[in-house]
DNA sequence: TCCGGAATGTGATTTATATCACATTCCTTT
DNA sequence: AAAGGAATGTGATATAAATCACATTCCGGA
């Protein structure tokens, strides 16, 4: 029951719950553990329950024409697929953790309760929602219109900045995966990653990537 | 005042408003005209006010790094733009009518307040908002994975049935913006539509298309 | 520690599509 | 009706990236 209530990895939204509320959404909510390469949920599976990551980097993809496509890299904390949950029955996309990872369970019906009775709640939600879809328009046209370096770029550039906050780290995806994220093929995504550093941009070693001149790599994911 | 309580295309949320609602949303509501290609709002402007198309087409698009892509096409009666208007003090992308068009204008803080005191209301919104994003992302790996006679062929779809709901019609677009939606050349849209026709599988008289063969129509926007 | 399968790197080839170049058609304006 | 500019069609060429083919490396289990 407590479990929300002394929770240091609150949301947005959850932040204006009062002590009542948090102690009932910690009474209908349970922490399950995931590891590295654990479904978390399965495209066309009926969706059930509001999830949130607690800790984790989670991948969101879906199974489209041609081949599998990651949509988002989800870093806890964070809530994990809403629009699927509440936009339809059944799961539009898969959710995977591409780490170990603790997500939270939420029952439907105290999340839509908090959303009816707490306008603070429902109204951080909805801006959660909107700030997610304009990410997610940005992505999206920048994949279709850049090319491959560019697109590789780009993704380098998130990994470091958004989820890792370190120009050096290593990266949770395997190069088919890389491929998957950035709409290539993973031969040329080998092909593109060590030109990068033979040009002395990055420095590659297996999964271990090192971002050694980060304005050329920002000038290859704007121009190229 | 009234405006809105006579209102036939009012949206699936403000059918939650009661009488004294309605006529507060009327209050604070402009119904403004605007003629095929006049601009509804400009990426990076500021974003102002709640826009709901009840009338006409509009096209969402927003200037990509390579060249302009339309991410939508919104069809009235709907929402336009909530993401954006809501998710950022400055707008993302742009609105342009590809029809004449009938747009309301209405306050956000009368919005707001309409999230905070009617659950109903504030519900619907939530909803529309994930069904949307889910509508993106199918649409975003299409895009992404399809291969240009299949974009074009779904788009084709798309206008026959989402818009239109008929096999013949008029496309509201240039051979240009075709390609911007579907992410071609200019040229290469020409060349697909001629292939398509020469084919027997549509029809085209410039703008005018009509879908004779919907089946293979269907069979190229799934394989290829 | 060795084995075997999976993941990765890299060259050669093919293919889809953009780009270039130009002809043609369609509108708008006078 | 004529003129001029925009939109469109179509062939030739260039190019990015997929695919194919194979070598190499990595890694987990016996």
């Amino acid at each position: 029951m407590e479990i929300c209530k002394f929770c240091s990895k609150r949301s947005a939204a959850a932040e204006h719950l009062g002590n009542d509320e948090l102690e009932k959404l910690g009474g209908s909510c349970v922490e399950v553990n995931f590891k590295k390469g654990d479904i978390i949920f399965k495209q066309k599976a009926l969706s059930s329950n509001i999830l949130y990551v607690r800790e984790g980097l989670v991948k969101i993809h879906m199974t489209g024409p041609e081949r599998e496509q990651i949509l988002k890299i989800a870093k806890g904390p964070s809530y994990l697929g809403i629009p699927t949950t509440l936009g339809d029955k059944v799961n539009n996309y898969s959710a995977t953790a591409i780490t170990d990872t603790k997500v939270c369970f939420i029952d439907i019906n105290v999340f839509k309760e908090f959303i009816a009775t707490n306008k603070e709640f429902a109204y951080e939600i909805i801006v959660n929602l909107c700030k997610n879809e304009l990410s997610h328009f940005q992505r999206c046209v920048n994949q279709l219109q850049k090319q491959s370096p560019g697109r590789i770029a780009e993704t380098l550039l998130f990994f470091a900045d958004e989820i890792f906050g370190s120009d050096v780290f290593d990266l949770p995806l395997s190069r088919h995966e890389f491929g998957d994220i950035t709409g290539n093929s993973r031969e040329n995504v080998s092909r593109i990653l060590s030109d990068l550093d033979k040009e002395g941009i990055v420095k590659i070693k297996g999964k271990n990537i090192s971002i050694v001149d980060k304005n050329k790599l920002l000038s290859i994911s704007k121009n190229g």
